[in-house]
DNA sequence: CAGTCGATCTGCT
DNA sequence: GCAGATCGACTGA
């Protein structure tokens, strides 16, 4: 079965499953409009010894899907507006994955443009994890899904990307322990014009202006 | 361009 | 409460 073969795949720690995802394409047909994505960028989490990851402080009902077979779909919200979507690797238990963070459309642009709000160009529609995930029309529904059944499609490379065209550096917007380049986890096609631009992880609030004392009484 | 900031839900302290 | 695996609008050069 093909689809045994490609699940055993991924069924190793994320790092090593990345030049596999990338290269890929992923397909979602919601209702007769697929949208496919040829991934160009990915970020491996490696589990609950991984400060960076939502597994690291174990077990919860929205991580569940983590620490779940290999391919699956692990979908997260964040930020109050954002899906987030990871394809689950390694064996159960492990809780590793990869984060989708950037791709390039590679069928149905049309609709992924009204999904994106028709963007200034079409390198945007899927330049960043939650731009990647409206683009397919991802949401919390798909969480847990195989990504080798409907409405999903994955399809693997016959070989891993070669070694000399990927890159890797820091994760973007991860701090602290795990975050700020001990581990070059983030892995992309060297020269891909969809793949993200390197933001260093920022804490958001930085008053720290002399004399803010407002709610101090 | 680069820097800043608001939107607004979730899990943990 | 608060910070977060983010994005887009807005500011100012």
């Amino acid at each position: 079965m093909e689809d045994t073969s490609a699940r055993s795949r991924l069924a190793v720690p994320a790092t090593s499953a990345a030049r596999l995802l990338l290269g890929s394409t992923l397909t979602h047909d919601d209702g007769g409009r697929p949208v496919s994505v040829r991934v160009t960028e990915v970020e491996a989490y490696m589990g609950d010894a991984d400060p960076g990851s939502h597994a690291f402080r174990g077990r919860t009902a929205r991580n569940n899907t983590m620490f779940g077979p290999a391919g699956h779909l692990y979908v997260y919200f964040t930020y109050g507006m954002h899906y987030c979507a990871n394809v689950v690797c390694g064996d159960e238990g492990q809780a590793t994955g990869l984060l989708l963070r950037a791709g390039e459309i590679t069928d149905g642009i049309e609709t992924a443009r009204e999904r994106r709000g028709n963007p200034r160009t079409d390198l945007d529609l899927a330049r960043g994890p939650a731009r990647l995930a409206q683009a397919l029309g991802i949401n919390r529904n798909l969480d847990g899904a195989d990504v080798f059944a409907a409405p999903l499609r994955l399809e693997l490379p016959d070989r891993a990307v070669p070694e000399e065209l990927v890159s890797s550096g820091p994760r973007v917007g991860v701090s602290g322990p795990g975050g700020s380049g001990e581990y070059p986890w983030r892995y992309w096609l060297t020269g891909d014009p969809t793949v993200s631009k390197y933001r260093p992880a920022q804490p958001r609030k930085q008053p720290a202006s002399a004399g803010a004392t407002a709610l101090r009484p």
